[in-house]
DNA sequence: CTCACGATTAGA
DNA sequence: CTAATCGTGAGA
C-alpha cells in the first residue's frame, strides 16, 4: 500500500458508489480531498500513535472505509491506506452527484441549491446517507464502494493546505488538500 | 476544554 | 453579502 498523500491524489475523481438492497442509489465524484500521513501529522487523529476507540480503525490494514463523527452531530468518511499500524487516512471532503440526484435531494431534504447537497465532509455522508455502519468496512462492500474509473489528469489537481486544523502547528501549512481545477463542488472557504 | 462541520441568525 | 453563534458527543 501507499502513503495517504499519493492515494488521495489517485482517488480525486474516482466515483463513490452508494448501493442500497443492491440496487444502484446514486453515484458521486470525488472532488476533493484531504491527506492525513499518520502518527508523524499533528492534523491526524492518529498523531503520536494515538489510538482510541473512534480512530482504531485507522490501523487496520488499507482498503477499509473510516467513519467518525464530528461535533456530535456529522459524519466524516475516510479512505484507510497503507499497511497495517501505518495509519494514514483520506478525507473525501466533497462529491459531485452524477447519478441519483433525487435521493441525494431526499436524504439532505432539499432541492434547490444543488452545489450547496454535497460540497462538505459532513454533507456528502448524509447526502449518501453513511454513518457508522460504514466504520470498518472493506472499500470494495456493495453497499458502498469505491470505482478504480475516473482518473485525472495531474494538471486538473490543485494542492492546498487543509482545512480546520489550525491546531495543527506546523503541519497546518502543509499542502495535502487536493481537489480538481474549476470544479463547482469544491467545500467553501 | 476543543474539534478533520454545518445550519441559522444577526449585522452591514 | 459576511460574521457570529450554537448544537452535539468523543477525547484529552
Amino acid at each position: 500500500m501507499r502513503p495517504a498523500d499519493v492515494v488521495a491524489k489517485d482517488i480525486l475523481g474516482a466515483y463513490l458508489i452508494r448501493n442500497v438492497n443492491s440496487k444502484m442509489k446514486a453515484v458521486v465524484k470525488i472532488v476533493e480531498v484531504e491527506a492525513y500521513m499518520g502518527v508523524k501529522d499533528k492534523g491526524s487523529h492518529s498523531y503520536g500513535g494515538r489510538i482510541t476507540e473512534r480512530n482504531k480503525t485507522m490501523y487496520l490494514e488499507g482498503g477499509v472505509f473510516y467513519v467518525y463523527k464530528i461535533y456530535g452531530i456529522h459524519y466524516c468518511l475516510n479512505v484507510v491506506v497503507n499497511k497495517k499500524d501505518m495509519p494514514h487516512a483520506v478525507l473525501i471532503r466533497a462529491v459531485e452527484p452524477i447519478k441519483g440526484l433525487e435521493i441525494i435531494e431526499k436524504n439532505r431534504g432539499f432541492k434547490e441549491n444543488t452545489k450547496n447537497l454535497t460540497n462538505g465532509p459532513g454533507k456528502l455522508s448524509q447526502a449518501l446517507d453513511i454513518d457508522l455502519r460504514f466504520n470498518g468496512s472493506n472499500v470494495g462492500d456493495k453497499e458502498l464502494y469505491i470505482s478504480e474509473d475516473g482518473k485525472v489528469e495531474d494538471e486538473q489537481i490543485i494542492s492546498a493546505k487543509r482545512i480546520n486544523i489550525d491546531y495543527a502547528a506546523e503541519c497546518k501549512d502543509l499542502l495535502l488538500r487536493f481537489y480538481l481545477k474549476g470544479n463547482k463542488f469544491i467545500s467553501a472557504k
